[in-house]
This record gives C-alpha cells, structure tokens and sequence, in this order.
DNA sequence: AGAGTGATGGGCT
DNA sequence: GCCCATCACTCTT
C-alpha cells in the first residue's frame, strides 16, 4: 500500500476528483475508502478560493497533497485535498468515505453505528479531522495520509452536480462510486 | 421543512 | 472596525 503520489494530485482538481476514488483517507486507526468527492476548481463561483487568497482558504493557494479544513454552519468540519499548481486555489472536498478501520471508534465519536462517514462532516467528526489538520500534507507521514491500495477508480465514475452551493450548480464535479450512495 | 450553531468576509460607516 | 447575511452540514420532525 503506497501514499498517494503529490504529483498526481497537482493535476486540475475535475481530474484528481475521480482519481481519489477508491482512495484510503488513513487517520490513527481509521481507515476509510473514499466513495464521494467534489471538485473546486479555479476561477470557479463556488469555491472559497474564488475571491481571493484569505486567512481561511490560504492552504488553498499551496502545493498540492495538502489539507484544507474548514468549519461551518456553527458545528462541522469538512477535509479537502488540494489540487494543481500553488498558487491555483482549487481542491477536492472530501465528501464521503466507506469506513474499512477503526469502526468503533468512529462510532463511538459520531455516537450512532449507522450513517458513520457518509456526508462531509460525518466523516470529519468520525476520523476526528478538525482545525488543527488544516495545512497537513497527506502526501508525507503525519497525523492523516492517502495510500492507495491497488482498487483502481471506477473506469466511468458516475458524475452529477455537486450540493450545497448556490453558485456553479451547472457543472458535473461530483464523482461518487456506484452503489455507494 | 426547519432548527441549531458560530466563524467568515464583504460591505458599509 | 462593526454588522450581518451567508454558509461546500446534520439531525429531527
């Protein structure tokens, strides 16, 4: 099982997009494989790096392979991984993953057994992702990675219009893997 | 369909 | 510097 090469996620975040698929987000003990992403593109009216480089989305604008943690709506964290060259501003949410390891502490962290990774901020709160990983790269040992397993994405990944936004709802830059969600 | 929750940042003063 | 609408969400009704 190898890390999850810098240089493939220094691509345009559409493109990194379906390639985490089947990806593993390792943290601690968890283990979970990536079923869902969206991508932030540059330039794109959605994302938080279309205005500009702030003190929130500055992990945006660095080198690939890094995460960038936000906080939102009061009470949840979501994780993404940024894409292309520095100074781009794009990135991939993390969106959902299919817990493999460490259930029961995932569960016992969400405090319910069903429903343990499959949204954003479920899975923030399951592998415990908060503030103090914004800026980690998963692309070097540390407290969070992605390692590949040799389980290829999916060759034609499903694809449809991501959620949640107001803005840039038009573009197909969700990916999820069949049978997930 | 709506409440809960608080940081962010854009717009104004 | 202050105000406040907004927010890449989740859970319950």
């Amino acid at each position: 099982m190898r890390r999850v090469r810098r240089a493939d996620l220094a691509r345009d975040a559409d493109v990194v997009g379906p390639f985490l698929l089947n990806k593993l987000l390792v943290a601690g003990e968890c283990v979970g494989r990536i079923v869902e992403v969206e991508a932030y593109m540059a330039f794109d009216p959605a994302s938080h790096a279309f205005r500009g480089k702030t003190n929130r989305n500055a992990v945006m604008f660095g080198p690939a392979g890094h995460l960038y943690v936000y906080f939102t709506y009061g009470m949840h964290h979501c994780v993404n991984v940024v894409t292309g060259k520095a100074g781009d501003g794009q990135a991939v949410l993390l969106r959902a993953v299919e817990p493999l390891a460490g259930i029961d502490v995932m569960v016992a962290r969400r405090g319910r057994s069903r429903n343990v990774a499959d949204g954003p901020g479920k899975l923030c709160q399951a592998f415990a992702i908060d503030l103090s990983a914004n800026g980690v790269d998963a692309c070097r040992p540390g407290p969070i990675g992605l390692f590949d397993d040799g389980v290829a994405p999916p060759v034609l990944p499903k694809s449809s219009v991501r959620i949640g936004i107001s803005v840039g709802v038009d573009t197909p830059w969700r990916w999820t893997v069949a049978g997930s969600t």
